[in-house]
DNA sequence: CGGGCATATAACTGTCGAGGCATATTCGCT
DNA sequence: AGCGAATATGCCTCGACAGTTATATGCCCG
């Protein structure tokens, strides 16, 4: 169920902007602040949510607070995206699979379908 | 652009069940909204956002609207994955070091996961 | 061509979330 | 202790959106 926070907490894109910087590197909330144009307790508040979904984590250095990238819900992402990478898969296949006839390129093996 | 309306699109949860159910197989609206136990207005508002947001296609059969998965968005949620997905495997390589470190276990060379 | 089915759309309402401002909190420094 | 910097929190307002009911549209068939 915290599924829903982690989707919710991407729908935003202030959110996403705010992951992408830290991708890079960790940042405190001023540098993040700055960085995307945001007011500092907006900024606060997203950070706050990004928090709670497990996307990012906190380090105290003196009155700076540095947040970095948590990489697991990116996994948990990732294995929702898995069924449907199928489907994309197979449809390539198909795409390929159709170029391969009007062409007379040398044919693969037909890969089974399940 | 059409990344905001994608990410919007999957933030709510009816509509990932909707896509879900998709997975499986193209249904037609009344189908969706039974089996999501959502009203069919609601049902027909959530496809049209699901269809403007490019990630499901309709076809028409007689009064049936019938509509599928379309996996191109899919593909776009993926490449934005992409560069976390890098950052998720660094840690897990990380984590790897380290517990060789730890262990006299024989080191394996970092696998190539692509 | 009228009736019934499947779906779309309109108008309205309640809820939720984002942003802004002011203020509280926490920490380091002197 | 007192001050200033960095950040969090409370309160408020406003706009966006989901759900409902009622109605419109398109399509098949008799």
């Amino acid at each position: 169920m915290s599924d829903a926070a982690l989707w919710s907490a991407l729908a935003d894109p202030h959110r996403r902007a705010i992951v992408a910087l830290l991708l890079e590197r960790p940042r405190p909330v001023g540098e993040i602040a700055e960085a995307c144009g945001l007011s500092q307790p907006s900024t606060s508040k997203h950070l706050k949510v990004l928090r709670e979904a497990g996307l990012v984590r906190v380090r105290q250095d003196a009155q700076r607070r540095v947040h970095a990238l948590d990489p697991a819900p990116i996994a948990a992402l990732d294995a929702w995206l898995e069924p449907y990478r199928r489907l994309w898969n197979r449809s390539l296949d198909a795409l390929g699979r159709r170029l391969d006839e009007t062409s007379d390129a040398p044919r693969h093996p037909p890969p089974p379908k399940d």
